[in-house]
DNA sequence: GCTGGCACTCGGGATCGCAGAGTGCCAGAC
DNA sequence: GTCTGGCACTCTGCGATCCCGAGTGCCAGC
C-alpha cells in the first residue's frame, strides 16, 4: 500500500502533466504543489511509484509522465467529479432546451459535450429496445403494399415496408392499427413481442398472412441492433492531442467512423453510473491511447443510452466527468418533459 | 495564350506533382514525361507558366509546384474525366445494392465515396423542397396534440407535433388527413403550399385555428432548409492530405463540422454538372488548401442533391471526378427503383 | 527557337557542442 | 527510520555550422 504522501505526489503529477503536456520532474513538483518535503525525499517517491507501474520516464532522466495503470489509481481514489458551476449549468439547461425534436436534442446534445469537454463527444440515439412505443401507424401505399411507422416515447421515428401476400382491405387495415395499438401504446418494446404474438388468431383466414408480416417486421424493426445511431462531434479537438498527435489522429479518426466499434465500447460499461476506460483498457486498439468517459442517460430512471466523450489518456478526468455527467441529467430531463 | 507545349509542360507538372508530393523540376520533367525537348527549354517554358501566375517555388532554387490557377487551367483545359473501370462500376452496384432504406443508401455512398477517392466524403440527404409527397399522416397524440408525418418519394420521413387551439374530433381528423392526402400526395414539394391554401375554408369554424396549426407546420417542415442532413465520412483520409497536415487538418475538420458551410458551398455549386471548386475559389477560409469536387444527384433528370469529397488541392482531378460521377449516377438509379 | 554549359542559390540532413533539467545515490541530520 | 542537501552523471533539445545536391537563370552558339 502506498503511503498518503505518495498518493499526493502521483495526484500532483497528474496534474501537472495534464496542465503542461510535459514530463513532471521532482523540483518542479515540490514548486508548483506544498508538499512540504524537498525534491530528494519527492525523488525517492517517484522512484517507488515507478516501481509499483504508475509512472514512468520517457527518457532516461526526464521528468515522469503517469502510466494508465497511474491515470486509473487517480480516477479511483484521488479524485472526485468535479461538479459544474451554476452558470455553466444554466448554460446547459438553456442550449439543450431549445431543441425541436429528437435529431435536434441529439445534435445540440453533441455539440454542447464537444464545446464543454473540448474534447470528442459520442452520443447514442436513445436505444429502441429500451424505449417505450407511442404510437404504431400503418399506411397502404399500395393494395398489397403497407408502411408500418413506429413512434417511441422519445420521439424517434422508424419506418418500414411491408410486402401483403394479399391485398388488405381498408376496414381490416383499419382493424389491425386499433388492435395493435391498444395493446402495444405506452408498452416497453421488449413486452411487445409477447402482447402480439396471438393477434393474427383474431384475424380472417385470407388476412392473417398480412397480419404476420406486419408483426414479423415490426419485431425486426425492434430487434435491428444496427439501428443503433451515434453521433460524433468536436473531431478538430482531436488537434489537442498533444505533440504526438499526427501519429495518433488516424487510428481514432478510424475508430470514431466505425460506429460499430464505438457502440460496442459504450455498451459493454456498465449500465448505471459513469465509465472511465483508459488507454489500454479500451479492447479496441486504435484507442489505446485515448480514454473513454461515458455514462448512461435516459427519460427515467433507467438508461435509455449512452454518451460520452473520447480524448486523450491526459484528460482532465474530473472536469470531463462532471461536464459527461451534467450533460447526460440535462439530456434526460428533457426527453422526459417531451 | 500559352503554347501548346506549355499547355504539356503544365499537365506534366500537375501530373508529377499529384504523384510525388515534392516540387518538380526541368530535369526529372523530361526525364520521366517524353516531351522532346531538353532541360533547358522547359526551364524557360516553367518561368513563363510562372509569370503567368501557373505555377510557382516554394523556395528559390526548388522545383516548380502548380498555383491554384494552375490546376483550374489542368482541371479546364488539360485533364478529362477519367471513368471508372467495368469492375469498378460492377463493385460500386453491387454496394449500393445491398441497401435497405434510405439511410443506408446514404450511409453506404458515404463509404463507398471515401473509399474509392480515398479523400473526404459528404452526401447530402436528398432535398425535401425537391422531392414528391408519398403520404402526410395525422395522429392523435392527445386531444389537443397532433403529430405530422410526412413520407417523400424517396423514403424520407420528416415528423413534427402541432399543437392544436381546440380539441380536435376523430372525424375532423380523418377527413382532414383524407383532403390532405388527395391533395399533396405525388405532387412536388413546393407546389404543396399552393395546393392547400384554401383548405381551411372546408372546415367548420372550431376546427379552422387546427387546420391551420397543422398546414403552417406543414409549410415549416418544407421550408426548414437547416434540416438538409449531411453525412460525412472518411475523415481519417484527412491524414494523408501531405507532410504539412497537421496545419491543414484542424480548419478542415471544423469545416467540416459545420454542416451549414458546406451546405452552401454545396448547394452554390451549379445545379447540373459536376463542379470543381480549387484552394481560394472556396469561400470558406477553412477550405481555402482544400478542393471539392461536388455532383447533384437525383432519382429523375432533376438533382435532389448533392455528394462530392473533399480533398487536397493536389489530388487526382480525373480519377476523383470519375468516382464521383459514377457514384452519383448510380445512387441516382439506386433512388429511381425504390 | 532550342541546347549545353556554367555560376549561383538555397533547403535539408548530418555533425558537433552546450546548457538545462532531471535522476540516483550517499552521507549526514533530526 | 526518514528526510535532506550535495554531487556526479545522463540525457534531450536547441542552435550553429557545414556540405551536398537539386534546381535555377542566363548566355553564347547552333
Amino acid at each position: 500500500m502506498l503511503s498518503e504522501r505518495r498518493l499526493q505526489v502521483l495526484r500532483a503529477i497528474v496534474q501537472d502533466y495534464v496542465g503542461t503536456e510535459e514530463p513532471v520532474g521532482s523540483k518542479a513538483l515540490t514548486e508548483r504543489h506544498n508538499l512540504g518535503v524537498s525534491p530528494a525525499t519527492v525523488r525517492n517517491d517517484m522512484a517507488a511509484l515507478e516501481d509499483e507501474g504508475y509512472i514512468a520516464q520517457p527518457h532516461t532522466s526526464a521528468g515522469r509522465i503517469p502510466t494508465d495503470k497511474g491515470y486509473r489509481l487517480f480516477v479511483d481514489k484521488l479524485a472526485g467529479v468535479k461538479p459544474m458551476s451554476a452558470p455553466e449549468r444554466r448554460a446547459i439547461q438553456n442550449f439543450l432546451d431549445g431543441a425541436v425534436d429528437l435529431d435536434d436534442v441529439v445534435a445540440r446534445t453533441v455539440r454542447l459535450l464537444a464545446q464543454l469537454t473540448r474534447q470528442v463527444a459520442v452520443v447514442q440515439y436513445p436505444s429502441l429496445t429500451r424505449s417505450t412505443v407511442r404510437h404504431v401507424e400503418l399506411l397502404a401505399l399500395a393494395p398489397a403494399r403497407l408502411m408500418l411507422v413506429l413512434i417511441t416515447d422519445t420521439g424517434r421515428v422508424e419506418q418500414r415496408m411491408v410486402d401483403c401476400p394479399a391485398p388488405f382491405g381498408e376496414s381490416s387495415l383499419a382493424d389491425l392499427r386499433a388492435r395493435l395499438n391498444s395493446r402495444v401504446a405506452g408498452r416497453r418494446f421488449s413486452d411487445v413481442p409477447r402482447l402480439v404474438e396471438d393477434l393474427p388468431e383474431a384475424f380472417e383466414a385470407e388476412d392473417r398472412g398480412t397480419v404476420s408480416a406486419v408483426l414479423s417486421t415490426l419485431m425486426e424493426t425492434l430487434v435491428e441492433e444496427n439501428e443503433e445511431r451515434l453521433v460524433i462531434g468536436g473531431t478538430a479537438n482531436l488537434t489537442r492531442f498533444g505533440h504526438d498527435f499526427p501519429l495518433m489522429i488516424r487510428p481514432v479518426l478510424e475508430a470514431l467512423e466505425e460506429h460499430v466499434v464505438l457502440l460496442k465500447l459504450m455498451g459493454e460499461a456498465g449500465d448505471s453510473g459513469m465509465t472511465v476506460r483508459i488507454g489500454h483498457e479500451n479492447a479496441y486498439e486504435g484507442l489505446n491511447s485515448t480514454s473513454v468517459v461515458s455514462v448512461g442517460y435516459g427519460s427515467g430512471g433507467e438508461a435509455l443510452a449512452k454518451l460520452g466523450v473520447v480524448g486523450p489518456t491526459r484528460m482532465d478526468y474530473p472536469g470531463t466527468m462532471g461536464a459527461v455527467r451534467a450533460v447526460a441529467r440535462y439530456v434526460g430531463q428533457i426527453l422526459a418533459e417531451s
